[in-house]
DNA sequence: TGGCGTTGTAACATAACCGTAACACAGGCT
DNA sequence: AGCCTGTGTTACGGTTATGTTACAACGCCA
């Protein structure tokens, strides 16, 4: 799994110069990303990283703090910890979004592991996008990255979300009422396809293009056997059945 | 930008008849618009000349109460105050599209004089039109009445709707007054036959074509057993019949 | 190299569907 | 009323589509 959201050129992560000058150049100076997270190892490590990509960083350590920050110094971008002494990630989010100078400002939110249920929550709540500890640091600069860039670009969403179900192409995960699944790389493939038009019904062959590459030589009976595959990792715990066959056609994923 | 706006009757805007039965058929019933304004005054404004116009209305006051609004009630349109306390309006619509099922949902801003650079802003993050304040009651609503018309043009055109019944050959879903039916193949395949040109008498060498393919061999009287098998599936629970037979000719669905 | 996860296929099981025939019923005609 | 014709209704055997399982092949990584 997760062979997508490794391609990005790694080494820019280490590289200032890995990105050109006139993608740079838009800003008037180095972005300059808040970094709120209680732990002091955990917010070096992601200073000194972010700094050798290019960006400006300040570190802050609790919620007051933050909030104080982000008046004073205006940033572009929020790293926001989700657990934090005094106040909580969710508190900070909702106090930024509930400003207006701040209402648009990029919030990243860095969960652990176990944490799915608030990632939920999170999103809702106004945050952008979210890294799992323990993150990769190539992953989490590209996703600063990203939101910078959806900032001035419009906004490209990299979730699919029907139901309960959440999609991440670009993390390349699934998670149900916020509990992560683990889908084989077809699998995976199959849903986003289906979650790209949700109540839409795709037939064998469209899947077998979309999912197996126009050239491919599978048999039909073959998205069959996927299809069982991943209602049984979707529907782990009995829970009602989002993939509906359409006897003659094909298969479809509803919200309902 | 959508030029939009002009080509409706102005005075179409404060009659309720104004509109014929056959455009408004299309819809299962009055489309609902949603309107997130936190001036009361303005909202009620609003909600009453839309509803003199035949449209169903919800006001909500807050970008909070508008996103759960969406997901309960599912409106047809959105009007979308930019000027909001906590959420502002930028922020809804990013919400709105990053989700798929209110991707192309319409969203027409309301903005007031001088904020110019956030109406661009919020056309880039997806909003369909806007409407700036202070506005003539009739260009909103002939704004709504176009906005409504696209999207009934760019993804309507699989929907088929007679009374109470609808039918979706994307989703290939067939519903009565929003209870989802379950027809077999060949019973959707010759309701979509009659619904195609409703209140039409079909024969059953037509309906023998159309669902079963010119080159079919089947007896004429199999059209017969299937629609009765349409009508027990249709009418389950004893309610009127959609299914007319006309002796000596055919079959066809009708309205009333 | 050996275990592990993944994949495509075949084979079997099951459920849904289909077409027909046979009979029941209704409407119109003499 | 009695007949004829057209339609409603039912039951049933056969067929097909899909669900399900098992398995061999493949690539990957330790």
């Amino acid at each position: 799994m997760r062979s997508a959201s490794d391609e990005q050129n790694p080494q820019r992560a280490n590289t200032p110069g890995g990105r050109s000058t006139s993608e740079r150049q838009r800003w008037a100076r180095e972005p300059l990303v808040l970094i709120i997270e209680d732990e002091a190892a955990i917010a070096e490590l992601i200073r000194y990283n972010l700094q050798k990509s290019g960006y400006r960083c300040q570190v802050v350590h609790d919620g007051e703090e933050a909030l104080l920050a982000v008046e004073e110094q205006t940033p572009d971008l929020i790293l926001l910890d989700w657990m934090l002494p005094e106040l909580s990630g969710i508190e900070i989010c909702r106090r930024l979004r509930a400003r207006v100078e701040t209402r648009n400002l990029p919030i990243i939110m860095v969960t652990a592991r176990g944490e799915e249920q608030d990632l939920l929550r999170g999103l809702r709540e106004g945050a952008d996008d979210y890294v799992r500890k323990p993150f990769s640091l190539n992953e989490l600069i590209a996703r600063v990255d990203a939101a910078l860039r959806r900032t001035r670009i419009s906004h490209q969403a990299h979730l699919l979300e029907v139901g309960d179900l959440l999609l991440d192409t670009e993390a390349v995960t699934v998670s149900r009422a916020g509990q992560r699944l683990h889908l084989a790389p077809t699998e995976f493939r199959l849903l986003q396809a289906l979650m790209q038009s949700p109540g839409r019904v795709l037939s064998r062959d469209t899947l077998l293009s979309q999912v197996w590459g126009l050239d491919s030589d599978v048999e039909a009976r073959t998205v069959d056997v996927h299809v069982r595959r991943l209602r049984q990792a979707l529907n782990a715990g009995g829970q009602p059945d989002y993939v509906r066959t359409v006897r003659g056609v094909g298969y479809s994923v509803d919200a309902d």
